[in-house]
DNA sequence: GCCGAGGCCGCAATCGTTTGCGATGCAAGG
DNA sequence: CCTTGCATCGCAAACGATTGCGGCCTCGGC
């Protein structure tokens, strides 16, 4: 005859599976540890994984973190999830952290610095292990006051003045290089610059990059051709090309800050009924999702997304196991690729 | 002549404040708590506070959700960040959470049953108060597990089948019906449907509605007009697609179970020198960003993703108020937006 | 046979909060 | 004057894990 049956209505703790060993829950502890596996007599710890294994326990990654102050969850700060380039570079960030056993906090500071202040308070007060900011700008108080506080951090797509951080970037210069000198070989010669916001290392940096490159190709650096859009977004990019176009300068291509620039220069195109390629050519950065759909095509620059999130996160889990090493950043060879937004001029 | 500056080394603590405010943690607590606040003198409820205030004080969200079993945050359960679906419905998850005092953790399943189920774990082991599911099949024994075990759900996008949860979807029967109707307006007799996964609801209460519609507009329903396609993936729409064609059934408009399978078909379109809307018109659903810019603009029904998104955080947050509440379902209106990809037969 | 050295394990403190319960003081009521 | 009640607050035990420290036991060396 069996006794009545004992119905869990707790989930198994620590004390559980070492009460069903018969040893302590220090004990137990030690042996479900493998860090510390090492400690206990070997047969024992058997008793021990067996017993864990047979209730299903599972630690309690609250009471860890509290004890521990870690918390193998790493934080990653992003401006707006919405933008496609972010996605794939999350998945990225998150393949590698679960394969090494942290997870992620995503959060959203829509550009906004007192919104972002507030989220990297709640993933600190989480005890975040380390940051992953795709939102710097040049010059960032905030990325500063946590990195003298001795928070890790990594940044991807960005850089800040002045502050050596480990980051993850494409190779802005090849890019834009690439861009222009593609333009160049069909013919272009008066090539503008929608340059992105120049608060980012980004933008400053492919807008360098822009006039280096008109020189190795032997081109003029014409000024008034490079204008700045105030966010890297559509609505900017159209706003930016408007007011070039109204500024009566002459060119025949457009080489834009990323690819939501450069769909905002299709807008244009349309309000003033000129076509692409043959009134204008244009190429983007970043070669964002369904490009090759877009009318037309859109020639652009392709990052490799989902490697800068593997490397974003590997350089995370380096700074958080050797803290004192030497910031390392890495920089990833972009691509072109020719679509149909290009052509000669006519 | 100022003392030495203490230097703070460790973020402060309820204890901390209390010692300042010369009050017993336990007070400090019911002070700082508005719940519990009356419990207090007002007086040494203010000084509470204004020690918090001055040595900025913020609680230890891990130490409270130990002790409390609960933890202000909420599991996101779907398969893909990537999928331009999503984003916009976090956001509007997101940002009803966070005014409620909520959070939320993402997680991506990609489909992978077993993935899913280790995602949930790590979920609930963080003490989440609910989960928010965009991955339902409609035979889907992990969610009816949850479900019996108490686990707050609710479902968007989706539903399972015999399983009474509260859940936030587009109304699918009437944005294939607007879909329908509009391509018999323009006189297409001939209408294929590539059905999304039968396995999820949306797949066939989208199939249904399709067949309906048909019978509404007095037109013959060719069951060897609708395939099914295994996800609802650009590369699944294109395959299924393939198979139409090839069958050599005829028709000549598709109404693509959502937008990624109807972008599938420009590839099939390309491939096969067919032009849309000139030899094929195509309708997608869900709206999804930059389908304006495709080539052709495509022809679509648009639900409002960021109002599903708020729906759902809401109907959430109500379960976890009210537990035993009557599970409420909210369907919303979804609207056609016509672009280019679809005209008259020729 | 005694001593020292490990190996193994338990004790108890600790992480920072919350909360049931009891102690205290004071005012009101009998 | 004594009881009762209430408002206010402190005590201490949790929540579930980790970990320094020390105790016990065994074994080997002398």
């Amino acid at each position: 005859m069996s006794g009545p049956k004992i119905v869990r209505m707790t989930t198994p703790t620590l004390r559980d599976v070492a009460q069903l060993a018969g040893v302590h829950p220090a004990t137990a502890s030690r042996a479900l540890n493998p860090q510390t596996r090492p400690l206990v007599n070997a047969e024992t710890a058997r008793k021990v994984l067996r017993a864990a294994e047979s209730i299903g326990y599972q630690p309690n990654p609250i009471a860890r973190s509290l004890k521990t102050a870690r918390s193998a969850t790493v934080g990653l700060v992003i401006p707006d999830l919405t933008n496609p380039l972010f996605p794939p570079i999350v998945r990225g960030i998150e393949d590698v952290l679960t394969t090494a056993g942290y997870n992620a906090w995503i959060v959203n500071t829509d550009n906004d610095p007192g919104r972002e202040e507030r989220q990297v308070e709640s993933l600190r007060s989480r005890q975040v292990e380390g940051l992953i900011v795709a939102t710097a700008r040049r010059d960032h108080p905030l990325l500063l006051r946590l990195h003298r506080q001795g928070v890790r951090l990594v940044l991807v797509n960005r850089r800040v003045d002045g502050l050596e951080l480990p980051s993850v970037t494409a190779d802005d210069d090849a890019g834009i290089a690439m861009a222009v000198a593609h333009l160049a070989s069909l013919g272009h010669t008066k090539i503008a610059h929608l340059a992105g916001p120049q608060q980012t290392s980004t933008g400053v940096s492919r807008a360098r990059a822009f006039r280096h490159a008109l020189l190795d190709q032997g081109l003029a650096d014409d000024p008034r051709l490079t204008v700045e859009c105030g966010y890297w977004s559509e609505a900017e990019g159209a706003q930016a090309l408007r007011r070039l176009l109204d500024s009566g300068a002459e060119f025949t291509a457009i080489v834009a800050g990323n690819d939501l620039i450069a769909l905002g220069c299709y807008d244009v195109f349309a309000e003033r009924g000129m076509t692409c390629p043959d009134d204008m050519s244009v190429v983007g950065f970043n070669e964002m999702p369904f490009l090759d759909k877009m009318r037309p095509p859109l020639t652009t620059v392709a990052i490799p997304h989902y490697e800068i999130g593997v490397e974003a996160a590997r350089l995370l889990l380096d700074t958080i196991e050797e803290p004192d090493r030497h910031p390392r950043s890495v920089l990833l060879a972009p691509s072109l690729v020719v679509r149909a937004s290009t052509a000669p001029p006519r």
